[in-house]
DNA sequence: TTGTAACCTGACCAAACGGTCAAGATAAAT
DNA sequence: ATTTATCTTGACCGTTTGGTCAGGTTACAA
């Protein structure tokens, strides 16, 4: 504050205030949402975590269900970017590794996101069955055709691609939706950086193995 | 009622209806906390898909957190069941395709049990941790033992048990709990018991090759 | 300096919730 | 037949919840 603030130039000090309060909220919503679901968060708890008044949360998010969906959406945005590898045209191994790779680290660092989903899947896609049916089957859609074009060159072994696909999704979240299970098993402390180091490669080791790749 | 209804037999009337009520009673919530989660559930909701009034459900469960404890219990007994395939003492392969195969068979029969667990989970696991931290560990520790076993002989590559249960946790339990993202992805259908049957196979096979087992 | 649009917030409200209770109905023991 | 224990249920209650609103403050263009 005393220090090095520029000049306002142009009324961007209101927007940087809504913008941080914007950032503010949707961290805290992920959060929570992410500790109790939809139904079990309250727009008080969120307040409370962004440090703003309850009143603030429903001035930039008309309702609870507003906030969720956005919460949502980020998360999937960053799903499908971690899937960029995909683009790369070298051998599948790689691509694979990559992209499982990628999928892992995001349940490591942004754990919240992935349990929203999660949350919000097991609850029967009520808010997100139009995404999924657009913009995520038409991504999942593309990774299927590259594989069945791997599969058909004799790079590798004819499995079904989508259980190939489901089965990435379920095991690299399962390191962050069920991650509590997996500390409580581990003499309940979370997995240090070494352990998830090697559950990692276990995990692109066994399902590469798996399909031929390895 | 008209037929065949043999007689009392020394207070055996009330003790069927206690049962027949429970039992309902359970069965409505497992589906209703699948649902909406713990905090979404209502016992208003329970009541009416159980077929009785709210106050008979306080009357047979003292508190929504007790019936509640009921149901993960319950679901968490039958998956240790379905682990008795352990307890074989044939090769490797085979024990660990027919534990796969009862889980994915669990995961088609009975997929509420295995959303609740799930939410249950994804929110910290705040009433079963003690249930997981005791029970549960203690069965997966054995196993884990008897898989080290199996690498010390030779039997299969040396992966890190953990990791390869975890795997098929989250693989087996993804077709019960992501069901509705499944649906969508496979043109808004269920999976059909044709593509389901294929779908197991395909999780056996890559997890047995990812091992080294086939 | 002044006007105004955007931001902030304590106080408030109707609805929904888990749980209680008293009074009645039913089954079983004596 | 009478008593007693269990089962049943509509009505009710205190609390929590998402959302509203009036009245204030702050930023900034003119």
């Amino acid at each position: 504050m005393t220090t090095a603030t520029a000049k306002p130039a142009n009324g961007a000090h209101k927007a940087a205030i809504r913008q941080e309060n914007e950032v503010q909220i949707l961290a805290a919503a992920e959060r929570v949402f992410a500790d109790f679901g939809f139904k079990g968060a309250t727009t008080a708890r969120i307040a409370e975590v962004a440090n703003v008044p309850k009143a603030n949360v429903h001035y930039y998010f008309a309702t609870k269900e507003a906030l969720y969906r956005r919460v949502i959406e980020n998360v999937c945005s960053q799903w499908l970017e971690a899937a960029m590898t995909f683009e790369n045209t070298t051998d599948p191994a790689t691509i694979l590794r990559g992209y499982i790779e990628a999928k892992m680290d995001l349940s490591r660092s942004t754990p919240y996101g992935s349990r929203v989903w999660a949350h919000e899947i097991v609850r029967g896609a009520k808010f997100s069955s139009d995404y999924i049916s657009t913009t995520v089957k038409n991504w999942l859609d593309g990774r299927v055709r590259i594989i069945r074009r791997w599969i058909a060159e004799g790079k590798m072994d004819n499995v079904e691609p989508y259980s190939l696909m489901y089965m990435i999704f379920a095991t690299t979240q399962h390191y962050a939706d069920f991650a509590s299970q997996i500390e409580i098993f581990n003499d309940n402390q979370p997995l240090s950086d070494a352990q998830f180091a090697e559950a990692k490669e276990n995990v692109v080791r066994i399902i590469l193995r798996g399909v031929g790749l390895y």
